[in-house]
RNA sequence: GCUGUUGUAGCUCAGCGGUAGAGCACUUCCUUGGUAAGGAAGAGGUCAUGGGUUCAAGUCCCAUCAACAGCUCCA
């Protein structure tokens, strides 16, 4: 007999040799047919190994991310089992689980495999999935492995299979098919109830450009129709938000050939959008000590010389501007950080005199690489919302907190509900690769860790994933959709002050090395931006948005009184405009709602001859009338209270 | 940057060797209306750019530019 410890810490005994499956029949038929795969103490199993010894167990589910991962590895090898049949001779790469669903990298040799394709390759794996294929799992040798797939002809598997140590190898086979496999799988094909191949790209063999370059297919697969039914509505949705198309509709931004790839062009609505933002940030920050400044958009190349970007990345960046004058180069700006240690630099500081924080809504341009472009989350021209906070090491992490402030404000104020954060610390293990001394990355790292503690923020360390010159906190925010983005940032630099040979005076009459903070609330306007039209959907709370309210006359008659209402209200400071074309008041409606105005105004003879204006809300319909005077007010009053919270 | 796909009217797209098309938007006219699409007429295109093949090229080929997807990358 063997004690099985369940997580509620309850222990049970059962017969040697158990499977997982078994252990959920014996505590009810329901978690059965629901379970998925099986930790034993911590390592997720297939449910049919057996369990030989005591152990600590977790039964995964649908729900539990082992149980998806199971899943949906199980239904990559259900496609390739069904690419087999259909393109006899194909050879596989590697196909795991994926956060929303699993892939699997093929070479089809002669044969294209086309996004028209999948249809006929779901069906396949729908009627394999149907006879319930057994997924049986064989711990092979690595000799007998290796024989098999030359056998088969297998190059990819053959390589995969000569870097894996003997004795740690295991087959999975189902039907006519079988993978060179860690597993977990199912128990069987027929638990993959609904499936959907969602598209084909290219993908180099172990991700080396220099190498063969696969077909990538990626799917989803649910163990419910509904659930398929639900995440294609979800990727519908999604598309909905594209904040490229949004962008487009409601005028914010374009881009043009002529000016060139990954060069945003901000439209008058957008500037406007963009404008309420500096101008929110700027605020908050001031109340926060900064100071804002502004520099130019070039600067002497030994600038980024002596900072070391220059080594680093000028090779792969906008390269020198060269000018009539022998042997003057200048570069653009590729980040402001050097600029401000100037400005730092242009006076003698007492340590009374920290933290000085100086703030920059700086324009920045970085050469990306073509492939990256991605409407305004990615571009080779961009705006940070820049700080530098000059600090003591012992101000560090006052001034961490601080700026997390700054940060939950801007959450806060945008309805971004879910967030979590990221540490990157050192790699413990290869300290030679980092800039500073032990005590600063220590004290640094521990300002971090604290911070985040005393904030009770969800932060997930990561060793390794520091920048050379320091630490760093970055945030994660969830959108209304669930979909994960990075936003903001705050990063420690031991690098810069020293390279710059920036100082401060101490109390003790000696010279010492400030700390620097790089942080980026919002990462950059655009990104920002981006984030934030598929975050609402381009529904922007009323403080933002480039329109608040646009006045709609019933016919012509009535247009005079409509843009006197306009008139008026845009003396008290509302963004409002007046839609007087000869169409009828449900049209007007119609096409304002769909530019997301949050207000519409409708006036005719009744309003006009009472002087007011009959209010209609977005998504809430006819709100009844009032005096122009009123609704300005309620709008100023309804902007203010937001404002007020931050 | 690599691989693949795409580029036709302001927008969304059809046409795929033989005189440039639709819907929406736009202009004009009719209509003057009451809470999500009123009607008619009209205007608008060197078919991304540059070469080539052909009697003939949006249509086939090559290059460049750009967009999209994936890979690689992101100070």
């Amino acid at each position: 007999m063997i004690h099985i410890t369940f997580p509620d810490g309850s222990v049970r005994e059962y017969a040697k040799g158990i499977t997982g499956f078994q252990l959920a029949e014996s505590i009810s038929p329901r978690l059965a047919a629901e379970v998925l795969a099986i930790g034993v103490n911590g390592v997720t199993l297939d449910l049919s190994r057996p369990i030989e010894n005591d152990a600590t167990i977790q039964l995964y589910k649908w729900d539990d991310p082992e149980g998806k991962h199971a899943y949906w590895h199980s239904s990559a090898h259900l496609m390739a089992e069904a690419l087999q049949e259909l393109y006899p001779g194909i050879k596989f790469g590697i196909g795991p689980a994926i956060e929303n669903g699993f892939y699997y990298d093929v070479d089809p040799g002669e044969a294209v495999i086309k996004e028209s394709d999948l249809p006929a390759i779901e069906a396949k794996m729908a009627a394999l999935a149907a006879s319930k294929e057994l997924i049986v799992r064989k711990e092979i040798s690595k000799q007998e492995a290796l024989d098999f797939f030359k056998q088969k002809g297998d190059e990819y598997k053959v390589e995969l299979i000569s870097d894996l140590t003997d004795g740690t190898i295991s087959f999975y086979s189902q039907g006519d098919f079988t993978d060179l496999c860690r597993g977990p799988h199912l128990q069987n094909t027929g638990e993959i109830k609904a499936i959907k191949l969602l598209s084909v790209a290219g993908a180099y063999w172990r991700g080396d450009e220099k190498r063969k370059q696969l077909t990538r297919i990626y799917g989803i697969t649910f163990p419910k129709k509904k659930m398929l039914d639900e995440y294609l509505a979800f990727l519908e949705e999604a598309k909905k938000r594209d904040h490229r198309k949004v962008g487009k509709e409601l005028e914010l931004f374009t881009f043009s050939q002529a000016v060139g790839a990954g060069l945003p062009l901000w439209l008058p609505k957008g500037t406007i959008l963009r404008n309420r933002l500096e101008d929110f940030l700027k605020r908050i920050q001031k109340r926060f000590g900064y100071q804002q400044v502004i520099t130019p958009h070039i600067g002497q190349k030994e600038l980024w010389v002596t900072s070391g970007h220059y080594a680093k990345y000028g090779k792969d960046s906008f390269q020198p501007i060269h000018t009539p004058q022998e042997g003057e180069e200048f570069l653009l700006k590729p980040m402001n950080c050097p600029h401000h240690c100037e400005i730092y630099k242009a006076f003698p500081h007492s340590y009374k005199d920290l933290p000085i924080r100086y703030a920059e809504f700086g324009t920045v341009y970085r050469y990306e690489q073509s492939g990256e472009l991605h409407g305004l989350t990615r571009v080779r021209g961009f705006t940070q919302d820049d700080a530098h906070i000059f600090c003591r090491p012992d101000q560090l992490k006052d001034e961490f907190l601080k700026v997390m402030d700054i940060i939950f404000i801007i959450f806060n104020a945008l309805d971004f509900k879910n967030f979590e954060a990221q540490i990157s610390l050192r790699d413990p293990n290869d300290r030679e690769k980092y800039i500073g001394s032990d005590e600063n990355w220590e004290k640094a790292e521990r300002a971090i860790v604290e911070a985040c503690e005393e904030k009770g923020l969800k932060a997930n360390v990561v060793l390794g994933e520091a920048a050379f010159y320091g630490p760093k906190l970055d945030f994660m925010v969830k959108d209304a959709i669930g979909r994960r983005w990075q936003l903001g940032t705050i990063q420690v630099d031991y690098n810069l002050p020293e390279r710059f040979d920036l100082e401060y005076t101490g109390a003790d009459n000696q010279k010492h090395r400030p700390v620097m903070i790089h942080r980026a609330p919002f990462g950059s306007m655009e990104r920002f931006v981006a984030v934030l039209i598929e975050h609402t959907g381009g529904k922007f709370p009323l403080w933002l948005t480039p329109e608040q309210a646009v006045v709609l006359p019933i016919s012509e008659k009535f247009n005079e009184y409509a843009h006197q209402v306009a008139q008026q209200l845009d003396l008290k400071d509302i963004r409002v405009s007046v839609d007087d074309r000869n169409e009828k008041i449900g049209r007007k409606i119609r096409d304002n709602e769909l530019k997301r105005i949050p207000y519409l105004l409708i006036v005719g003879e009744k309003e006009m001859e009472a002087g007011v204006v009959a209010v209609r809300k977005q998504g809430e319909g006819d709100q009844g009338a009032k005096t122009v005077d009123a609704f300005a007010a309620d709008i100023n009053a309804e902007v203010e209270k937001m404002m007020k919270v931050f």
